[in-house]
DNA sequence: CTGAAAGCGCTTACAG
DNA sequence: CTGAAAGCGCTTACAG
């Protein structure tokens, strides 16, 4: 502006190659000095996209999407864009019209998408249809490896039945979450391969499927705890039902770890809120949410699609207090 | 458009009172049929402001966050706003310009401030030298009514106190939120002023400052509880600091309520997951979000200045199993 | 490598 | 009560 051109400032704003590096260098300066910031809604108009990037959940633990938002707010740290949140309902009649209306209506630059929403469909079809990019964050690859950010969730659930038979226990128990989330069938899978292995078999009745709440926790373990043979292990599916075992082991007298032994998934807060602490698989959410929007933020430089850009990330087994040897083998 | 005007579709968006009734009636109606919708980027390149509400927090609880969002979302829907998140650390050297950036870069329609951040001086008046509507939550009214949602903090204090004196107890302890939190004088003024009307007295140094976090509420258990003579109840300025209570009364073999009362504030979720469940008390965080937003985006229709439009808000307690009878008078 | 023109989809004054 | 003009701050083709 003030010294040689004028519409160049835009190219080197955009990163456009045709610029002369002595040119860029002298606006950039410039820019910096006058603190010049580009009005986002300016270019959001001419460029037809915005530069919001939406977050669509329907996960129902409040440190998970807390974690998450931290996450990708952490990639979008220095950039122009903005998170806008959507949380969802995957089975209200209007959850496919309402998520359109607000991609559409944003001009949306992507979308992260986190389980279960993340494996749903119809949404994702839809999404490709408006033309909206999408990073899915889910616990198998369900989509090309540039959309995918996937969580061995397997392998955590693998790493707590390892735990579980190194500590003498046969008689194990499993709540699995609900069956509309792969994660409940990849940990149950993760578990029961893991204890295989170790010709460990569960008891046909001891593998029992709640919800992921407390409820359901407290509901299934009530069922578990009164067959004979007792089990002297419950692996559960998150920690909110290993909230539940606790409840009901208390209630019931049972002590943890001496008279059972308890492994959640999550290390969500609670885990180390429960007495005794609780044993439990973590995963690295607000990695989880940083890498999904790199991937996002990173589609624009790189329009070639990178074919093998896989992102994978691995639970971690956290040994706490609530899993002992088996008392009775 | 297709019948009568053109520009006048623009004054029926923006609820122009110069537009005859029935052309009002029939431009809606069109508007409806092809599902037309406005750009929200060129409407507020023309405007100067932006549809985007910020929520700027830096409540280290995930469920509060959580509530507020859902709120604020709540008052939202149906509009053409969207919510944009901002999480901060008034320590940061870069906290004001940050803020300022945020604010201006996308000309933010107005944002919802919740405590403790709600109670930085500086940031509001950066607001309104920027000339940003904000909405304040706080447990004291700081401003003008019309940017106050307050939170009677104390009178939920003053309910959990009198519950206490109900139940016979006499030595009671309190630890404190940091000073920090408007929230945590409020709550202790309320306590101790319920108290001192039952003609009851907090010992000098029964009455503790922690930090709203778990750990600070384990420090200072540790060292309250091993006081002659041994407090019967103590009054926590959070469930977090509860739980913390919790784990060293645990440790040490006392037994809720038998040997302690405990009552924590919020009624977060790990209020139910503790064994015993946390007597609690709870402020209405959502609709807290849902009125602070309400009052936003008011503004805009009602340009006079609603003297008295105070918002207030009532928590409640909810008695659960940690508190019983004083055992020892 | 750089500039002048036209336009993104709306709104603000300004006239009628 | 309604319309024609100009502009919000940027970008896209399009020429040089």
């Amino acid at each position: 502006m003030a010294n040689v051109s004028k519409k160049t400032v835009s190219r080197v704003i955009n990163d456009s190659p045709f610029v002369k590096e002595e040119t860029r260098l002298k606006i950039n300066e410039i820019i910096r000095e006058l603190g010049f910031v580009p009005d986002p809604q300016a270019r959001g108009l001419a460029f037809r996209r915005s530069f919001l990037i939406g977050m669509i959940y329907d996960n129902p633990t409040a440190q998970y999407v807390v974690n998450m938002q931290q996450g990708i707010l952490d990639a979008m740290k220095g950039t122009s864009f903005e998170l806008v949140i959507r949380p969802c309902d995957r089975q209200t009649p209007t959850f496919l019209a309402d998520m359109r209306s607000f991609v559409e209506r944003q001009k949306l630059f992507g979308v992260v998408l986190t389980p279960s929403v993340s494996e749903d469909d119809r949404l994702v079809k839809l999404l490709h249809d408006i033309d909206c990019p999408y990073v899915r964050i889910a616990s198998v690859s369900l989509d090309s490896a540039a959309t995918m950010v996937v969580t061995h969730d397997c392998e955590g659930a693998a790493d707590a039945a390892r735990h579980l038979a190194d500590l003498g226990h046969h008689l194990i128990a499993h709540i699995s979450g609900p069956p509309t989330f792969r994660s409940a069938h990849e940990r149950r899978r993760g578990f029961t391969e893991a204890l295989a292995a170790r010709a460990i078999k569960i008891r046909a009745g001891y593998d029992r499927e709640g919800a992921y709440t407390f409820d359901s926790g407290i509901a299934l373990a009530q069922e578990l705890l009164k067959l004979k043979p007792r089990p002297t292990a419950i692996f559960t599916g998150n920690d909110e039902m290993a909230a539940g075992v606790y409840k009901v082991a208390h209630d019931m007298g049972l002590s943890i770890p001496h008279d059972l032994s308890v492994i959640g998934f999550d290390d969500s807060p609670v885990a180390t809120r429960l007495w005794p602490v609780l044993t439990t698989v973590r995963l690295p959410i607000r990695d989880m949410g940083r890498m999904a929007a790199e991937k996002l933020i990173k589609r624009r430089s790189e329009r070639r699609a990178h074919a093998e850009d896989v992102t994978e990330v691995i639970p971690s087994l956290i040994v706490r207090e609530s899993t002992g040897p088996a008392s009775r083998p």
